[in-house]
DNA sequence: TTTTGAGTTGTTCGA
DNA sequence: GTCGAACAACTCAAA
């Protein structure tokens, strides 16, 4: 009865988890050890809402397993090796990680091992790199990428752990280290927690879900981004939910998915994608060097009220609604003319849900140089915006207090207010008509 | 093989 | 106030 390994990485939960199910199988009577590596590397980049998270979700993960779950910190390719030996272990299971930091870290694991490290399943619901065209060559565009993956189908999610699953207790672990101070507002975490929210957003918002997406005034989103990138749930599990549902709602939040997997793929097959731009004749243009401007941008101090509210929502929460990610990245693009990258820095510093792939895709799609992106343009205009898809001034005056006195609409829009700037709201850092010019002149500028 | 039409998320302008 | 056109270039799939 050999006893097996189960390294956990974007995959804390015991639900449909092939993953598990192939650790437990192999052990067959031994046990399985379920180890999470605190590699020192990933939580200097996470930030402190992405890391508050992953503690919470491990510590219910923990709570899970009766104790079962050994933390241990270091270099996943020291770590592993050693626990092996501790163990006696017969095999190292995981869950594969297909992003390019994650591909290179398991490949050296792989090396510094003697036993097998077994790869079973992936965090999304068709694995990134399986679905292509018929020639074998990636998709480049999304919607021929969704027809194919919806083709391609996905398994049922796999059940839960196999009835008799021992864990094994001969390991000696760590402490979860401390959260980071601050007093960030993050919701409940953890796989029961993500199985909670996703029966409550199915069972209010999900039919109304293609319109009710674009209001950050309402909880009308699944709010699903942060346990799906921690594996706390499985899209197989999300997507076996919606199968049965013919509304508009279900179909549009299956496509909100097919982005994610997407994306995925997109960096599966193009890994410097991450940072690079996809479309390379967009690094010759002309670009503004990050400044005073942009540090308004991310304090959340630009002017621009919807702007704003979104920025100070992701330093607030470490969570900003999708259409306001939009909106926001337009404006540090096209407004303020900065590289996406930075502005893609930035969210992954602050975002619970950071997300390399969907994170940067989105901002490459934003600036134009992406696979898929949108037209040149395409330049969203913050008033018009905040008007359309906050027409009460809710979402504005949540976030910023120096509005709270302008009621109704009139918060998106202070400057046609007697007291409008009463309260210490920053003037306007441009002129948006103005920088919508020098944005379409300077991509002009790049064709010719 | 070549052609054709459609393609997540918008804005502005002029009729 | 509403409406359609214009704002590129390229990918992909169907004809």
């Amino acid at each position: 009865m050999p006893d097996t390994v189960l390294w956990l990485r974007r995959d804390l939960r015991l639900a449909d988890h092939p993953a598990l199910l192939a650790a437990a199988q192999q052990a067959a009577g031994g046990r399985v050890l379920p180890l999470f590596v605190l590699d020192p590397r990933i939580l200097r980049r996470a930030g402190p809402a992405r890391t508050t998270w992953l503690l919470r979700s491990l510590s219910a993960l923990r709570a899970a397993t009766d104790g079962g779950l050994v933390l241990r910190s270091g270099l996943p390719h020291e770590v592993v090796p050693q626990v092996v030996r501790e163990l006696g272990a017969a095999a190292v299971h995981v869950t594969a990680d297909p992003g390019p930091f994650g591909r290179r870290r398991d490949d050296l694991v792989e090396q510094a091992l003697d036993v097998p490290l077994v790869r079973t399943g992936t965090p999304y619901a068709v694995g990134p790199g399986s679905v292509t065209k018929p020639d074998g060559s990636p998709y480049a565009v999304f919607t021929p990428f969704c027809r194919a993956w919806s083709a391609h189908g996905w398994p049922a999610p796999a059940g839960g752990p196999p009835p008799g699953l021992r864990w094994a207790r001969s390991v000696q672990g760590e402490d979860l280290p401390a959260e980071p101070a601050g007093d960030l507002d993050v919701p409940e975490v953890g796989e029961d927690a993500a199985h909670h929210r996703w029966a409550e957003f199915l069972e209010t918002d999900v039919d109304g879900y293609a319109d009710g997406r674009n209001r950050p005034d309402r909880p009308a989103t699944s709010r699903m981004s942060a346990h799906l990138k921690y594996g706390e749930i499985h899209p197989r599990t999300l997507l076996a939910d919606l199968a049965g549902r013919r509304s508009k709602g279900a179909s549009t939040y299956r496509t909100e998915l097919a982005w994610r997997e997407f994306y995925a793929d997109v960096l599966w097959h193009r890994p410097r994608s991450a940072w690079e731009y996809l479309r390379p004749e967009f690094a010759g243009m002309a670009y503004d060097e990050p400044g005073e401007r942009f540090a308004a941008w991310q304090a959340g101090r630009t002017g621009f009220p919807f702007v704003d509210a979104g920025m100070r929502q992701l330093l607030g929460s470490g969570w900003m609604h999708n259409r306001v990610r939009m909106v926001t990245a337009s404006f540090c693009v096209k407004d303020l003319h900065v590289e996406w990258q930075h502005g893609a820095r930035h969210f992954l510093d602050h975002l619970v849900d950071g997300d390399l792939a969907s994170n940067n895709h989105g901002w490459q799609w934003v600036a134009g140089s992406g696979t898929d992106a949108a037209p040149f343009f395409r330049v969203f205009n913050p008033v018009t915006q905040g008007l359309k898809f906050d027409p009460d001034g809710d979402y504005v005056r949540r976030w910023v207090p120096e509005l709270r006195h302008l009621p109704g609409k009139a918060a998106h829009t202070p400057w046609d207010t007697e007291d409008g700037y009463a309260e210490g709201y920053p003037e306007r850092v441009v002129d948006h008509a103005a920088e919508r010019l020098v944005a379409l002149d300077r991509y002009a500028r790049l064709r010719d």
